[in-house]
DNA sequence: AGCAGGACCTGATGGC
DNA sequence: TGCCATCAGGTCCTGC
């Protein structure tokens, strides 16, 4: 699933290539991955345009474009954006195709369709509701360790959700929610407000070297995550406990348990996190 | 108000 | 072999 590092890694791959690209059409092969505007819209309207930019808030990939549109892109869980030199033999996953002038062609892919894709106005950013209301950026200044102790005091729920709130912090998911917890040695399923101001610094540390460390293995593919360039992310190697019950613990040899916190899988080591 | 759980989707997996 | 149930998870929506 694309988290933070995942979705971090497809933008500087489609950063390196896209800018200064002309959209010559727009293909929608199913037509409710657009949300904003129809299908159709985006379909006559978008070719003739130049990608100025790609950035990225929390999950979401934002292209801009030189006449001061924005293509938003939520890739959930199974989706991909997939850039290539000329066109393929695109599967029937391959819901939206973006064709450029120079024969080369970006593909919105999704085996579960349940990504979306926003053609916009920065100003019109609020329409998208969980854009609007993002948390900061974890990489950024602007989270810092007081911050969180702030959340964390004010909800009522277990640190884990806290973490996967993307109006607290935007763009943890479940692997590296459980990873970070468990770097930071706190059990998932504490109450956030139990944490003490020891525990939330280690956390809030813990967040920011597993983001960093992952965006350098380029992300990480359980199954379905691949980056711009169609590879996989190089840190699954890497996870402590994520999808690892059963087997040891890398740092006590412990074995990993799985429960279930805010119905989520969760995995966590039993002696390193209290 | 704030949280839990269902809906959205499809493919992989396991039991019978 | 084949069928069915279950699971996976990000976000929105509903209901408690």
């Amino acid at each position: 699933m694309p988290e933070l590092p995942e979705v971090e890694t497809i933008r500087s791959g489609l950063e390196c290539v896209l800018p200064g690209k002309k959209v010559a059409a727009v293909e929608v092969r199913y037509p409710q991955a657009v949300k904003t505007p129809t299908a159709q819209e985006l379909q006559e309207k978008l070719p003739g345009r130049t990608v100025n930019a790609v950035r990225r808030r929390g999950k979401y990939l934002q292209i801009f474009f030189n006449c001061g549109t924005v293509l938003v892109v939520h890739l959930r869980m199974t989706g991909r954006l997939l850039f290539s030199p000329a066109p393929q033999n695109w599967d029937k996953h391959t819901h939206v195709l973006f064709y450029f002038c120079d024969g080369s062609v970006l593909a919105f892919h999704d085996v579960r369709k349940f990504g979306t894709i926003y053609w916009l106005t920065p100003d019109r950013f609020s329409e998208i509701h969980g854009l609007h209301t993002l948390g900061p950026e974890p990489l950024s200044a602007d989270f810092t360790a007081c911050y969180l102790q702030e959340q964390a005091k004010r909800r009522k729920t277990s640190i884990k959700s806290l973490l996967l709130d993307q109006r607290v912090v935007a763009g943890l998911g479940n692997i590296y929610a459980d990873e970070a917890l468990h770097r930071a040695g706190i059990r998932p399923d504490r109450p956030a407000t139990s944490l003490g101001a020891g525990e939330i610094t280690a956390l809030h540390r813990s967040i920011r070297a597993v983001l960093q460390e992952a965006i350098c293995f380029r992300g990480t593919t359980m199954s379905d995550y691949r980056d711009a360039a169609g590879r996989e992310g190089g840190f699954r190697e890497h996870l402590r406990v994520y999808r690892r019950s059963g087997l040891p613990c890398p740092c006590c040899g412990q074995t990993i348990v799985r429960t279930v916190v805010g119905g989520r899988g969760t995995y966590f080591c039993p002696r390193c996190q209290r």
